[in-house]
DNA sequence: GACACTATAAGAGCATGTCTGATACAGGAT
DNA sequence: ATCCTGTATCAGACATGCTCTTATAGTGTC
C-alpha cells in the first residue's frame, strides 16, 4: 500500500496563517517599532512557535496599514545602522485591534465547533 | 471627530475562512453526497452560522481535492432532475482530515494566544 | 575580501474567497 | 406560454494574503 503525500496539503497548515495584522497590530501596541523588530516581536507571542513571519510581508502590510491610517510611519535617520522606518498605532488601529479581537473570537467558535464535529464523527 | 471606515478593513473577518476543505471532509464522512448538498449541509454546522458557503467554491475545492485522491466523484445520472456529481471520501481522505483536526488545534492555540495577549495590553 | 546578520522593499507565483454569468431542470404564479 | 424562484454544476475574473526570490545597503567578524 502506498502512502498519501499530504505533505503540500493544506491540512498540513502551511496555508493557514491570516493573523499578521492583528499580530502587528497588539505588538504596535506596546509602542512604536520598525519592521524587523516587529517581526521578531511577533514571534515571541506564544502560541507562534518561536517562528519569525516572513518579513517581506510584515512590510508589505505596514505599508497598506499606513495607507488606511491604521498606523504613522516615520523614517529614523539614525546616526549607525541603516535607515529604519518606524510605525506607531493611531486611535482608527486601536478600534481595527478591538474588532480583530471580537472577529478571532468568533472564527474560534467556528473552529472549536468543527472540531467537535470532527471528533463525533470519525469515532 | 471623523470614524474610521472598517468595513472593508480584514478585521471584520471577510478574509478569514480557510476551513472549507475540512468542513468538506468531515460532510462526506458522514457519507457521500454532492456539491450542493455539501454547501447545505455545511451551513448546519454550529459556528458557521447558517451561512452556506460559496458553492462555487465548493464545486472548485471538489474537482481538486478529487484530483489529490481524497475523493471519489461519480456522475449519478437520475430519472429526474439534472445530473448529480457525488462524492465519496476516500482512505487519503480520511487521513487528511486527522491531519487537518490537528492543524487545527494548534490554529487554535494560536489564536487563543494571540487574544490573551490582546486582552492582557488593551487595558 | 568573504560571510553573516540586520533592514527595507519590489516582484512573481500560489491558494483561497467572492462575484458574475452560463447552462439546465422543476414547480408555481401571472 | 412566460416569468420567477429554487435546485444544480461549473468557468472566468478579480482581490486578498502568504511565500519565495531578488535587490539594495550598512555593520561586524573572521
Amino acid at each position: 500500500m502506498h502512502t498519501l503525500d499530504l505533505v503540500d496539503c493544506p491540512c498540513t497548515g502551511g496555508t493557514l496563517d491570516r493573523l499578521i495584522q492583528p499580530a502587528i497590530l497588539l505588538v504596535l501596541e506596546e509602542g512604536p517599532l520598525h519592521g524587523y523588530r516587529i517581526a521578531e516581536r511577533i514571534a515571541k507571542i506564544p502560541g507562534f512557535a518561536g517562528q519569525k513571519p516572513d518579513v517581506s510581508g510584515v512590510y508589505r502590510f505596514l505599508k497598506s496599514m499606513e495607507r488606511k491610517g491604521l498606523l504613522n510611519g516615520s523614517w529614523n535617520v539614525s546616526e549607525s545602522g541603516p535607515a529604519r522606518k518606524s510605525y506607531q498605532i493611531t486611535p482608527g488601529g486601536r478600534q481595527c485591534l478591538a474588532e480583530w479581537t471580537k472577529t478571532l473570537e468568533e472564527y474560534r467558535k467556528s473552529i472549536t465547533a468543527l472540531l467537535r464535529a470532527a471528533r463525533s464523527t470519525m469515532r
